[in-house]
DNA sequence: GGTTCCACCTAACGATGTAAGGTTGTCAAG
DNA sequence: CTTGACAACCTTACATCGTTAGGTGGAACC
């Protein structure tokens, strides 16, 4: 369904054509906080009204499914020359970075359910570079398994908390502090005032800690999952 | 602003309570498939018309911010009597469990920004429980990244994939299988034909495997942060 | 008994996704 | 060149959504 059958899906005449809709609907959401636009936004930034774009996509999901795509095409596939774990350890820092440069994507992604091509291509990539690394198949499904989910669930925390900068990082963690009962919370008030004193919270530095030690767990059990 | 000054917010007569309304919009959201009921929908449900619901809340971000907090409500807190590594296994496992008991909830705590009581005391005795099991501050706070984010990320995938028996998994697989080029993705296709083969996918065995590749980082690690 | 005020209602606004049917422009066949 | 078909696009409309403004009834208090 998700999945032409020919191999060129006839690109006609002057119309808007898929690729230059995707294009143009994850530009608006990367606009500043606006989120996904709405079919009229969406039309109105192409010349065109809403309803026609229903002519080129059945429905909003499949919008929404070729936009997640896009951003999985994003994602620096592993390349297949170097060490698996430097080449995990790589894409999972690409694959923070297009998670971070494009917020709505994740929210996308847990109701999304038909991959596209640069999805499924992403996939196949990370499991071959597994593979090739010495990983059985089951070993491979535990990585890839252990990776994604911390991956996803950074980000996903990274992009919920409400500053970005450290300098709102201390406004919020005092405002935070103000209204919150001191002596109920002493432990996360201790780590609070901790990281605000420290100047911020390093979120890149943060997510190599743990993606190193997801990392070095995988260096140990790999021989075990055969 | 989340946060009543008042010990008890004084339980006004006859009225709808806070209370009734969050655990009504908590049960309708569980109800099969719906998702996030609508404020008419959920006015239906207490007997009286959607617009009654803003003299309680002022908008409906914050009974969804309540929503969020009832769900945090039922992790199991870390029992201070146990070694912190059963501690962090079981609340693990408990909130894993209230995040698939309630699909709805994980999509929303990313745009949530005002934590609620129980959000608070759970984070609060999390990081209570690492501290009193000798990480530093600064080994505590990795320790919670590390395990919210691995947890977070499984359960958010675990969600997303579109079958929940695993007789459905692999009708789902055949049918990927089917549309998907075979010899362009030969790996993913060996993969996917493995676990179907295998007899569908064990994902509390699997979240179980990762979590405790983590533990294990966690102990090498603890002493070196200080 | 009069006043106050709280809990609720009615009515409406603008925005959303999407279906139905009409209009226009391009292209191939006659 | 005309005719017809068909694709691309438009207009209109509908139900639903969150939310606001202003009204109504009855309980609580002096």
């Amino acid at each position: 369904m998700a999945m032409e059958s020919t191999g060129t899906p006839a690109p006609r005449r002057n119309s808007l054509s898929r690729e230059m809709v995707l294009r143009t609907a994850v530009a608006l959401a990367d606009e500043a906080g606006t989120g996904v636009p709405s079919m009229r936004r969406l039309g109105e930034r192409l010349g065109v009204e809403a309803a026609s774009l229903y002519h080129h996509f059945r429905n909003k999901d499949v919008i929404l499914d070729g936009m997640v795509d896009l951003v999985f095409g994003e994602i620096e596939l592993p390349p297949d020359d170097v060490d698996w774990r430097v080449a995990m350890r790589r894409r999972a820092v690409s694959m923070r970075g297009a998670l971070i440069r494009h917020p709505w994507a994740i929210s996308l992604m847990d109701s999304r359910t038909n991959p596209g091509h640069a999805t499924l291509r992403h996939h196949n990539a990370v499991i071959g570079c597994l593979r090739s690394g010495g990983f059985s198949i089951a070993g491979a499904a535990h990585a890839l398994s252990a990776l994604d989910s911390y991956i996803y669930g950074f980000t996903f925390q990274e992009l919920g908390l409400p500053f970005k900068s450290s300098a709102a990082f201390e406004d919020v963690a005092g405002s935070i502090l103000k209204q919150m009962p001191r002596d109920e919370f002493p432990h996360l008030t201790e780590m609070i005032v901790d990281r605000a004193l420290k100047g911020g919270y390093a979120y890149t530095e943060e997510f190599a800690i743990g993606l190193d030690l997801i990392l070095d767990g995988l260096q140990q059990q790999r021989e075990s999952w055969l």
